[in-house]
DNA sequence: TCCATTATTTAGCTAGCACTACATTAAGGG
DNA sequence: CCCTTAATGTAGTGCTAGCTAAATAATGGA
């Protein structure tokens, strides 16, 4: 009579009981995703995106609770992306500079893949935007790339020297995201890349000579 | 009997004839650059200006035209000194090398001059707007920007040597922007920007090795 | 002194935003 | 076959944004 029964042969499957979706939230993700890099989280609509999705705001609101937790999950799936995209790179033993180079080259050319969305997510799409909340998810997120970079360096090194390494490939990554945004053709960005890659070896070299 | 009357003795002096305003116009151009400085052009609301002013919104609105108008006004004045920041330190005669590290660290020393609006105005605040019109007004900031870095750097140089670095230079710099508002510290940044300097070195004494 | 001109004040408008109450539909469980 | 559960469609709420109409105040000129 009470509301929770779980008595008898119940746990067979945990299954749906009510009118299942029409659609896939996963999918909704993906769409929100790519609407938010292409114009930001301020200026895509819950309007826009239900469109896009092909829903109506009950439904949204239903699967994702609002538009900030949405960004979330975007937030979330984009992250875990790019770290997989690091760790790829960072092949244990790689020479360091072999990896930032590498590393710069591949990110102009995911930050260039699709014209109409250039540049990263956390970088663009987050930054100052209206809400508080929403710039401390971006915080969040871009500490946790750092966090991913800085790992990934120190390797050998002293913590400071690992630190300067990871601030200044965060510089360059979010400079290159930048004008990745504004325009800059992928040919032109990924001279730049190798050219920051030149001052990435350069500072490595020297910090090695001088930690003998 | 006709409205224009241009007869007689005029054009002594073309003072203002009714009330006079009560606010210094260009003083408000200060206190708006200095808000969307802060928190971006978007999260700037026209009520929270004028309240920073002192004003109302149709003196707002009288003396501005509107909130869009009053942001190129503001780009307007940030990009003339912009242009003479960087004319300063680009004393003819000086090593590119050189005038390229002063820039980067003069850069960060702007970028965190005031800790509440940290960045560059036209990097930061005018980037990713809701607003396509606001948008193509920090597009040409931006492209003013290049040119004025560029025309520093063609000295001596090949056209696409002198491009390449000029990219290199505003992806540096945006770059340095960004981090700077999201919150690395000053002397973080400015080591960072001198390895950045270290990269513009090493591929400048690539480019002009390839030249001869 | 009176008028033309311009700024300021009060009060409010319209449009768009994120978000939701309510009735309805589609599924499973007994 | 009904009941419960859950997602959907319709329609709309409240709020805030940028912006403004109309009345009032302060100046110069005739």
């Amino acid at each position: 009579m009470s509301s929770r029964r779980s008595n008898g042969h119940e746990c067979e499957h945990i299954v749906s009981r009510g009118r299942p979706r029409g659609f896939d939230p996963e999918h909704g993700v993906e769409v929100a995703a790519r609407l938010f890099r292409e114009r930001g989280y301020d200026a895509v609509g819950v309007a826009e995106i239900v469109q896009a999705i092909g829903i109506k705001p009950p439904s949204f609101y239903a699967a994702y609770g609002s538009k900030k937790a949405l960004l979330g999950r975007v937030i979330e799936r984009y992250g875990s992306r790019e770290g997989h995209f690091i760790a790829e790179l960072a092949c244990p033993g790689r020479p360091l500079g072999e990896t930032a180079e590498a590393l710069f080259v591949s990110a102009v050319q995911a930050y260039t893949a699709d014209p109409a969305a250039r540049g990263c997510l956390v970088f663009e799409g987050t930054r100052n935007c209206s809400d508080p909340e929403v710039c401390a998810m971006a915080h969040e997120a871009h500490d946790r790339l750092r966090d991913c970079i800085a790992c990934w360096i120190s390797s050998g090194l002293p913590d400071a020297a690992a630190a300067e390494l990871a601030d200044y490939v965060l510089v360059v990554l979010s400079g290159l995201s930048a004008e990745a945004r504004t325009g800059l053709a992928r040919p032109a960005l990924e001279r730049v890349a190798r050219v920051a890659a030149l001052g990435f070896r350069a500072e490595l070299a020297r910090l090695t000579e001088v930690a003998d």
